[in-house]
DNA sequence: GTTGTAGTTTACGTTAGCGTCAATGGTATA
DNA sequence: TATACCATTGACGCTAACGTAAACTACAAC
C-alpha cells in the first residue's frame, strides 16, 4: 500500500529529485517510516497525478497548489466547503475550455491534412498522365 | 494586413522579447520593412498561434518546431508530402489522447465535487435538526 | 533641432525546475 | 566486518525562457 520514493518515481517516470522538489514546494507531505524514509500513501499518489496533469495542461503552479490542497483538507466548515465546490466548478469550466481548444487545434491540423493529401493526389495523378 | 511586433505582442499578450526569442529559435521568419522592422504576415501569426497552443498543451519544443515547419514549406516532393501527412496523423492521435486525459481529469474533479456537495448537504441538514 | 516613441541588436541578468555531487545513515548479504 | 545498495539532507550547477539595460536608428510632433 505504502510506496517508497523509488517506486513512486518509477511509476510516474520521473527522478526521485523531482518528487522531493514537489515536497519542497509544499505540494506533498509523505509520512516517514521509523528510519525517516518517505512513504507514499494513495492520497499522495493522487496528488502527484494531479500535479503532472496540471503541468501538462498548462495550469499555473498556484492553481496546481490549490487543486492539490483540495486533497489535503477534510474541510469541515460550511463556508470552506462552499468555496471548495465553487472553485471546483470553475476548474471544470476551464478544463472544458481547454478541451475545446484542443478540438480546434485538431480541426486546423485536419485542414492542413486536407490540403496536403489533395496536393499529393494531384502529384500522383500527374505522374500517371505522362 | 501586416502587423508590427507591438501589435503582435499585444494580440498574444506577451512581450516583444518573447516574439524575438521565437525568431531566435528559428520558429518565425518575419519579413522586414524598408527600415528593417519586422512585419508579420498572416502565416507568421498562424505559426505563433500554433506555438502558444503547443506550449500550453505540453508538446515538446522539438514537436512544436516540426509542426511550425509544416507551415513554412510548400513541400513539393511526394515523399516529403507523405511524411508530412503521416506526421499530421500522428499529431492528431496525440491530441485525441490529450483530450481523453482532460476528460478523465474532469471526471475525477466531478467525483470530488460529489463528495463535497454531499458533505455540505449533510452539514446543512444537521443545522436544521437541532 | 530636440523631444518622444517605436523599432533594432547585443549582451548580461534572473528564475523555475530540476540534475548532480557530497557526506551520512540504515539494512542485508557475503 | 566489509561491501553494497537504498535512503536522507544540504548545496551547488545548469538550461530554457525570457527580462532588462545599453547603445543605436527612424520617423513624427513640437
Amino acid at each position: 500500500m505504502l510506496k517508497t520514493i523509488q517506486e513512486v518515481a518509477k511509476q510516474f517516470n520521473v527522478s526521485t529529485r523531482t518528487i522531493r522538489y514537489y515536497e519542497e514546494l509544499g505540494l506533498l507531505n509523505p509520512n516517514r517510516s521509523s528510519t525517516n524514509q518517505r512513504t507514499f500513501s494513495k492520497k499522495e499518489l493522487a496528488k502527484l497525478k494531479l500535479i503532472f496533469r496540471g503541468k501538462r495542461y498548462g495550469f499555473s503552479p498556484e492553481e496546481i497548489k490549490e487543486m492539490v490542497l483540495l486533497f489535503d483538507y477534510d474541510r469541515t466548515g460550511i463556508q470552506q466547503l462552499e468555496r471548495t465546490v465553487e472553485y471546483g466548478e470553475q476548474k471544470m469550466q476551464e478544463i472544458d475550455g481547454k478541451i475545446a481548444e484542443l478540438v480546434q487545434m485538431k480541426k486546423e491540423l485536419q485542414q492542413l491534412q486536407g490540403i496536403f493529401t489533395e496536393k499529393l493526389a494531384t502529384l500522383k495523378g500527374e505522374m500517371h498522365d505522362e
